[in-house]
RNA sequence: GAGGUUGUAGCUCAGUUGGUUAGAGCGUCGGAUUGUGGUUCCGAAGGUCGCGGGUUCGAGACCCGUCUUCCUCCCCA
């Protein structure tokens, strides 16, 4: 009784040369967080689901994936609620246990639990995978990969600026050509309800102005209508739709904008300083870009919030992050300021495929490849497939005396580098025949010189 | 969670108003070719037409349900 094989929706295999690739977008990522002062730490890939739950906005629980219970536990199930028709109550006594739906939740845990463990301000780094019961879209998967980096007990800008850095070095490093890194503050929109009279509706505000490219002004208009704001609070925020100019032009606008906003000067105060240090030390090929419709969802930053977009291609952020002033304190930890950045490996991986920008090298898996002409050939090349592997040159034999043709296209398939070939004659004048597997181009060398071959050229 | 869309060979897709034994290209395997892959030629294998039910003398095609694909919304990496 056979099965059709597949996965689950929005669930991915990975081929050799797949995993290659995402290994380097992995590698190039480690590597700058390193240099960049940051440690690596693990969490395990479910948590107590209170640990989850309630931390991502109303929608936000709809989205993480609950682990049910097994064996005894299902005993608990609570068929009250369920005849109530109290599905969440319900679900919650079929499940303690949930996978994790980002990496920054489960940070935070962290650092409370080891607070005693662990030097603050303290820099971490993490890549690993997330789940996400979302329907799954273009760059858009129910499991894929976060890359975060995040500093947590220290409220200094410094960071902000480094931050800026480190995308600019990462996607630069992945040779990316064009890329904008959008920035803005929470405070700024904070500002904006205030200055408005509408302090209350903070968040309906912002994510109807993060629309605006997406629907444009009638569409925010009518958005903010359905929301509640008044008409009087509206046509403050009004001239906002129109904002364009340089970052400098924009910051005096908005310097004007929030004069009476206390919190909206102290944004816009926060923010200069980063795009001023930021224009003061360069950027090797992004685009900074004070944007004031970058809202984002998460309703615990507070500062800083940061977007990257790819330009040239379909697809939505490849990055994100911010400044979140009180993330702990969910867990009983309160006043540490944590800021931190999100590189989602899975989309840039998508981006560098769709605009060819993956190494060579990281399509080429073996080195070199002995033909196997027979016992006593094979008996030398073993030989020499030792001395190489001790000089970290990936190499094998092909395992029988098939015919050449079928262990030449072997190689050609497993894209090789290198083959060997080592016949009869080869064996009695002690050579071996290299061929270039691209070039096609053959060359004799002597086998006692095979180990000095320069196999990375 | 809402709306739309898709599903036929390993892959990409044909398949007429419902009518005999469901096709092609690519790929795979074998051969032409017993020391040379990517090109060429010949041959072969490979399908419960997503799954379940219904209409019909007859369903790959029509209807209902379900799963899946891709897209829009919500939200996000």
């Amino acid at each position: 009784m056979s099965q059709k094989p597949a996965i689950p929706k929005g669930t991915r295999d990975f081929l050799p040369v797949e995993v290659a690739r995402r290994t380097y977008i992995f590698d190039t990522i480690r590597k700058a967080f390193k240099t960049y002062g940051f440690e690596p730490i693990e969490t395990p890939s479910f948590e107590l689901s209170g640990t989850l739950l309630g931390k991502y906005g109303e929608e936000g629980d709809r989205l993480i994936f609950r682990i049910l219970n097994s064996g005894e536990k299902m005993k608990k199930a609570d068929m009250e609620a369920l005849a109530q028709e109290n599905l969440p109550r319900f679900a919650n006594s079929l499940s303690e246990k949930a996978l994790r739906y980002d990496l920054t939740v489960p940070f935070a845990r962290f650092v409370v639990q080891h607070q005693n463990d662990i030097a603050f301000p303290f820099k971490r780094y993490q890549i690993q995978p997330v789940w996400r019961a979302d329907r799954p879209q273009h760059g858009r998967y129910q499991e894929f990969f976060q890359c975060d980096a995040d500093v947590v007990g220290s409220d200094s800008l410094i960071y902000e600026l480094d931050f800026v850095q480190l995308f600019d070095e990462v996607l630069t490093d992945l040779k990316l050509p064009s890329f904008t890194i959008k920035i803005n503050n929470r405070k700024i929109l904070s500002g904006i309800a205030e200055v408005s009279g509408a302090a209350d509706k903070l968040v309906d505000i912002t994510v109807a102005i993060d629309k605006l490219d997406k629907i444009g002004e009638e569409g925010v208009v009518k958005e903010l209508e359905e929301k509640g704001v008044t008409a009087t609070a509206i046509e403050r925020i009004k001239p906002l739709f129109t904002f364009t100019g340089s970052n400098a032009n924009k910051l005096e606008m908005m310097r004007t904008f929030l004069a009476s906003s206390e919190i909206g000067i102290k944004g816009i105060e926060e923010l200069s300083f980063v795009l001023d240090q930021t224009a003061e030390i360069g950027l090797k090929r992004a685009e900074l870009e004070f944007d004031i419709t970058l809202a984002r969802g998460l309703n615990y930053y507070t500062g800083a919030i940061f977007e990257v977009k790819a330009n040239g291609v379909k697809m939505g952020s490849i990055c994100g992050g911010g400044r979140y002033d009180d993330l702990t304190g969910l867990f009983g930890m309160k006043g540490m300021s944590g800021v931190g950045i999100s590189f989602g490996a899975d989309r840039i991986y998508d981006v560098l495929t769709e605009l060819e920008l993956f190494p060579e090298e990281t399509s080429k898996g073996l080195t070199l490849l002995f033909v196997n002409f027979g016992d006593k050939e094979q008996a030398l090349c073993l030989k020499l497939v030792r001395q190489l592997r001790n000089a970290n040159v990936s190499c094998e034999v092909y395992p029988t005396n098939s015919k050449l043709q079928k262990q030449m296209k072997y190689a050609n398939d497993r894209n090789v580098k290198y083959v060997a070939l080592i016949g009869e004659n080869e064996l009695q004048n002690g050579v071996v025949q290299l061929k270039n597997m691209s070039s096609g181009e053959q060359l004799s060398v002597a086998v006692d010189q095979l180990v000095d071959f320069e196999w990375n050229v």
